[in-house]
DNA sequence: CCGTGTTTTCAATATATTCTGAAACATCAA
DNA sequence: TTGATGTTTCAGAATATATTGAAAACACGG
């Protein structure tokens, strides 16, 4: 009560625990409207966050309620997250309950978000642009010719996107993406 | 009258103008559920495609008609298109209505999308990753020093990422990201 | 300034997505 | 088997996002 009291009275060095509390605050806010805005839904990209800079796994509880969101959402975006490969579940001996703790390091995590949007996205995409220029090769007509032309050209251009993650994905044996990217500075 | 009631009438090769409207209804259906899939909306998306694969520049109420919207719900995202610069508006000579085509050159189209990205995510997100690590810096106790490192890491990955993408925005003339991306193959 | 054709705006509505909470389900130890 | 503990599911509620449509604003030629 009179720590509190102080720090509303006197203008001074904030506490550490009060403003990392705020600064977290802060970054998970901002993560989660970044991946509202890549398509990731917010209590998903806010438990990644939180889960990135905890210093130990979490239980759902706990995630619960540094969140303030209901058991069914966390389990369920917990379990998403895992599917993404983005956070592991971890046991405890001696505990029955489920701790989660998301991979730290930022390269990887970058190469499981590659592999997976590639895996759910980008292939299937390529798969149907292949069909769309396959089914209008021989069409005739300028209508037809430039439809097919174009899907020639964006089933290139994906083929190559799907390439280049691909060689992204296993980066972590090759490192050549790496060499390449410091190429590109 | 005759053409419509023959097609009915016998199997055959399908005529090429029903055949290529199938095809391109199936074209603006995958390229709007990857939009949504990538955090843009779903009519923002169909509008493009549907710039993207026609052979000349479509007025409102061409697209209104095309894929049956309200002319606001048009209007809106014909305007964010623009503001994104993936679609110019045209004016033709005579007339007062206004025209609209897309960008058509997709390795441009790329790097339009990877300017705006750049621009309005990843730059301000760069700026929340780098005060969160400013503001942590002088903080002491593990868990504290555990947050500031990894603010320093995600922001370092990030700068690395709008280093990348601002190559990428000029590569029109520089040329070294298509040779770079060749590597990479 | 008026009339006409066009674009923009925005409150109301419709749709899609996310979230809750409680019940059903699992697992284990006693 | 029972009870304690933990997880999953999912119908309904809440929220967020997108869409409509009609009125207002606008732009221009006459």
């Amino acid at each position: 009560m009179k720590a509190a009291r102080a720090r509303l009275l006197h203008a001074g060095p904030v506490p550490a625990p009060a403003a990392l509390h705020e600064v977290r605050e802060e970054f998970l806010a901002h993560w989660a409207a970044m991946g509202t805005a890549w398509g990731i839904n917010r209590t998903m990209a806010q438990i990644h966050a939180l889960l990135m800079v905890s210093n130990r796994p979490l239980s759902t509880d706990e995630v619960m309620a540094d969140l303030q969101i209901s058991r069914g959402n966390a389990n369920t975006n917990l379990r998403d997250l895992v599917g993404w490969g983005l956070v592991r579940s971890v046991l405890r001996r001696g505990e029955r309950k489920e701790f989660f703790e998301a991979e730290k390091d930022v390269w990887k995590m970058f190469c499981i978000i590659v592999r997976e949007r590639r895996r759910r996205e980008i292939t299937p995409a390529l798969s149907a642009l292949d069909a769309c220029a396959a089914r209008t090769k021989h069409l005739r007509g300028a209508d037809a010719e430039a439809f097919h032309q174009m899907m020639e050209r964006l089933a290139e251009f994906v083929r190559l996107t799907n390439n280049v993650m691909e060689k992204v994905e296993r980066a972590e044996q090759s490192s050549v993406v790496p060499w390449a990217l410091r190429l590109l500075q």
